[in-house]
DNA sequence: ATGAAAGCGCTAACAG
DNA sequence: CTGTTAGCGCTTTCAT
């Protein structure tokens, strides 16, 4: 029943060599003869040996093993940007392990960190897209690689970047080139006070010297945009909105058809992302596409470079591209 | 610049005790006096002693990690039951390791699998949504506790299930119920020969005796439902549409729309799984929803009882419900 | 090129 | 209750 699974001595024993000469051929590290080599590589087979990572790991101090520090799995940006991390990782050699900080409270990142930095590590990633990520970047030893990939840089780390702050700049300018006198903001839950979408947004809107209004705030549940958009259905002042994610700025649409205006008739809309569902919806959604699986491989390759101490870099920076569609226009009269 | 991480050995000096006795403050095994728990409570924060997960392993056999083989990460169903299936693992103290097989193809499955065994593992959670989930799952071991999730049950293994040929089944009853002659059915890539949402659409028709009409495919893409639903639109005899999932669904209603037809009006169109933009389509979308992070949570359970051997229920069946919203009607007469 | 010996950090078994 | 003694499965000296 408990099929015990074969160790090193087994294969040697089977081979009829000694244990240092089976690892030779797994590791490659020195040169042993064909014959033998022939041997073990036949043993190994046979047995359908298997080498512990574990006793690897204890041993020989080089991991191949790395931890991704998410606040969420399954939204959109999140959930990509894992996956990029991920398959650059598997085309490396390198495992990746998931550890997921729901929360900022200094318990539950301590109790996660700790968890995780129990495992055999060559280094960690973290995504810094929320308080929860920010508060496990701060508990990290420093005698670990890590990597932060976000939307905003910081200094003091290797670091790879979405560069929203211009992204959104560049949407906000294009908003008010059609003619619309200012822009609204909804925004998603911060990382923390600084924010790359918003700062771009009021950026745009200073520099054109154009009204900032008040930042509204959305949650990550899509359907929280309901409620902004009636409210901004509601005041006539409001022929721009910009959304700090397409979710949000599908719920911020709904919420406007609800209140009997049109989009983009009576009010532009705008997006952040370029959820694969943006061009599908009605009408598709004006956005940013931000490449998060690119996010993913860099962040990946600043680490591995952290982990060889191969090469330097450590930024990595790329600015994300405004898609045009047809959720914004020029202005029209209101009602 | 090394500093390197403390042993249980550097904590056992400085709190003068024995490796042992620290060893079993640690870890609970067996009763150390107050005094000397205090004294190597202290050393270990003095220290930020941490534990090595790789040695704990090799040499207790329990290991405290479980991995999940899933063939994406960030599609909505795999990410919200990775979602479930982490947060489980981390009540009960695993850390969760992710592998991902994008193909089939027998030499990535075979490495992916082979690059996870390496490592010690308290077993492991197969999303088994696709082929290569299936191809993965006849790759492991049979002495290491397996569990997999999926929307159709098969036998001989530990499985938690969302029937989805019972919902499909039900959703196509309430089309039918509507007034339809019969309903079209486009698909999502299949697991294998048999498709729980395909099965129970076959069912329902079959048991009201209405034709069943040629599955129509379409990709994982949303925009791949685009052309399926210009083609539907072209058909006058289709006036309802049930989709393999909602993303298809939303691809689907664009094409109709574009083929100048109206939903419901023209044509009905349903989707499956709830996923969080569908009610707020417009029209809001008719669909099934599905507990994905539910899926993972009894899938977790389903595994914890294998690997401790305290339960030996080895299944866990939950139907998904159906949601009626606003794409769906009676039929009109179409044009 | 190959084997013997040592030891990674930890827990289990056994005395006391 | 606590210390001593043995390994877990592997890689790394160090001889030969």
């Amino acid at each position: 029943m408990k099929a015990k699974n074969p160790t090193i001595a087994d294969v040697a024993a089977r081979a009829g060599v000694s244990v240092p000469t089976v690892s030779r051929v797994l590791t490659g590290a020195a040169r042993v003869s064909p014959a033998k080599r022939e041997l073990v590589e036949q043993a190994i087979a046979e047995l359908g040996y298997r080498p512990s990572a574990a006793a690897r790991a204890l041993v020989s101090r080089r991991p191949q093993t790395i931890a991704i520090i998410a606040g969420n799995t399954s939204r959109y940006g999140y959930a990509e940007t894992i996956r990029g991390i991920e398959i650059a990782a598997r085309a490396e050699g390198y495992t990746v392990m998931i550890t997921v900080v729901e929360s900022a409270d200094e318990d539950e990142v301590d109790r996660a960190i700790e968890a995780t930095l129990t495992q055999p590590l060559a280094g960690v990633a973290v995504l810094k897209f929320d308080p929860p990520g920010v508060a496990a970047l701060g508990k990290i030893p420093g005698n670990l690689p890590v990597v932060a990939l976000s939307g905003v840089r910081e200094p003091n780390m290797s670091q790879a970047v979405l560069d929203e702050a211009a992204a959104a700049e560049e949407l906000t300018e294009y908003l008010l080139s059609l003619g619309h006198e200012t822009v609204h903001h909804v925004r998603v839950p911060p990382s923390r006070k600084v924010d790359g979408r918003t700062t771009g947004w009021r950026r745009a809107l200073r520099r054109a010297n154009a009204a900032v209004p008040p930042v509204l705030d959305a949650t990550w549940e899509p359907r929280s945009g309901i409620a902004v958009g009636r409210a901004l259905a509601a005041d006539p002042g409001v022929t721009a909105v910009f959304c700090g994610n397409d979710e949000i700025a599908m719920g911020v649409m709904r919420g406007i058809a609800e209140a009997g205006l049109r989009v983009p008739g009576d009010i532009s809309v705008a997006g952040f992302d370029d959820n694969p569902l943006a061009e599908l919806w009605s009408p598709p959604l004006t956005t940013v596409r931000q490449d998060f699986a690119g996010l993913g491989r860099r962040g990946f390759q600043l680490l591995l470079n952290a982990v060889n101490g191969t090469d330097d870099r450590r930024h990595s920076s790329e600015r994300p591209r405004l898609v045009i569609r047809a959720s914004t226009a020029a202005p029209g009269p209101r009602r």
